[in-house]
DNA sequence: TATAATAATGACTAGTCGGTCACGTGTCAA
DNA sequence: TTGACACGTGACCGACTAGTCATTATTATA
């Protein structure tokens, strides 16, 4: 394991139990049997470090409810799939759950703050493509409200199973999240929420500028030419007349690799495929 | 306005903003122009000011919404009260709802969390009594699934509507909640929790020896003889063979008065009535 | 007005924090 | 054997924290 696997590891595992404030540097180096020079070799503060573990896990959080969703037949089962995945996903990475349920991110960190925003907002737009593949156009007006009540459910389980330590089963708890969510859907009439752009406000607002800006100065964290270069041609591709899709996607295929770029390439995915 | 009660109008301005654990007492004393010494002459730590804030807008926040719902006249009337006063309550609190869904209050005190799951097991069981009380018996076996599903329902959309700023009305609020607590409530099959010992073991757990002894320790905090006879005889009424519920009653509106009493006054007449 | 009692102050203590840097230590090629 | 270099260390720094207490200011009483 790297020197920075083992750091994120006992930070985890610290931050779940006593918070991400509470947590000093040197608990986390004591506990990795590391000197505390050695923490600032792998990262230049405390904040990269909360930064790239949120990163990391939102990430993979994502990635791996949208691929086995997508790995779903038909529509209704691609749904069993996702209260299972998302239940499973939310499980193993409890601890991190836990971090951000709890914590006052704002305190740490403003960019963090927006950044998460961004990645909720992301799955969001997922699970409201997910609504309309499984219960069609029935839904139109209502689909914020779903989106909204079905995150609540969903946490508000977990928030009591985990407190509970009870054990659980969750194909159970995905059948019992169907059935309401099919409820829900197709006999409730009343919708609260209507402006998609406050929903879903700062996907909307995250300009070419702004992707161009991040690009720019996530280039500067690698020395690989071949990352270099997709940068500058997806920079351009990006900006100009008629952006063409698959260049893009095939450009941010070869950022892919390298974790720092997982945020940027996974916004770039959903937006042009 | 008492000191006390300008520090506490501070803190919850600078906890709702920064947290509470990097609230430090000086900017408390700072922002409502005292010195830090005049702090401790009103509260003997930091901690003892996050305790007694929590203590106040808990009782609050449960008293306020059971008085309103017992003034409804029909059980659905009381459900759709129910929604209403917990959105106007919790927006009211609003700052201080943040800093609970916020903050890691784990870290802050070991005993404060218990505490509030208290408080939140008490307003459980409320609702659970309303439901029971709207739907009938058709919702045995399914009472604690709803009450988690309403309690993230409502939480998500205060998320929601408190993240985008935007108006909202809490009559529609209800309106739409009462509507989604129906559905579920009358047809919905799937029951996945079905321990009441596990959902409500916190207040289950809490034994008369343990009654006894937060009285007496709370008997410290005041002169009043009064109150000191009423918690003398209380005691022993609740040790007795056979409690007398009247006296209990009439022994706990003594202690109502003071607030240092107000959570285990809310407790002892909602057990002994 | 003089004295006692109370209220309020802020410099101070003892400790924690994130972050730095001069100093080993071990491993190579020359 | 020597020097160069990377890796790792932990004492140390300044900034911050909760909480204390001798001192001063204010008020009440005689």
């Amino acid at each position: 394991m790297t020197r920075k696997q083992l750091i994120i590891d006992s930070a985890l595992h610290l931050f779940a139990e006593k918070g991400i404030e509470a947590t000093s540097v040197q608990q986390i180096t004591d506990h990795c049997g590391i000197s505390k020079g050695a923490f600032y070799l792998s990262f230049k503060s405390k904040d990269e470090l909360v930064f790239s573990i949120i990163e990391h896990f939102m990430n993979n959080i994502i990635r791996e409810v949208d691929q086995a969703v997508s790995e779903g037949q038909t529509p209704s089962e691609k749904l069993h799939i996702y209260f299972v995945q998302t239940m499973k996903v939310l499980s193993q990475y409890a601890g991190f759950a836990d971090i951000l349920m709890k914590e006052n991110v704002s305190a740490i960190n403003k960019a963090l703050i927006e950044r998460i925003h961004y990645y909720v907002e992301l799955s969001n737009k997922n699970l409201e493509k997910l609504l309309f593949e499984v219960f069609g156009d029935q839904i139109e007006g209502r689909q914020y409200d779903l989106v909204v009540i079905i995150n609540g459910m969903v946490q508000s389980y977990m928030q009591y199973i985990f407190g509970s330590c009870q054990p659980f089963d969750s194909g159970k708890f995905a059948e019992s999240l169907v059935e309401k969510t099919t409820l829900l859907a197709t006999k409730s009439k009343i919708a609260l929420l209507q402006h998609p752009s406050q929903f879903y406000k700062r996907i909307e607002n995250y300009s070419i500028d702004h992707i161009t800006e991040d690009l720019l100065s996530l280039q500067q964290q690698t020395t690989n030419s071949l990352e270099i270069d997709s940068i500058q041609l997806l920079i351009a591709e990006l900006k100009s007349e008629n952006p063409r899709n698959a260049i893009i996607i095939g450009l941010v295929a070869n950022l892919e690799k390298n974790e720092c770029f997982n945020w940027i390439t996974l916004y770039l995915k959903k937006q042009y495929s």
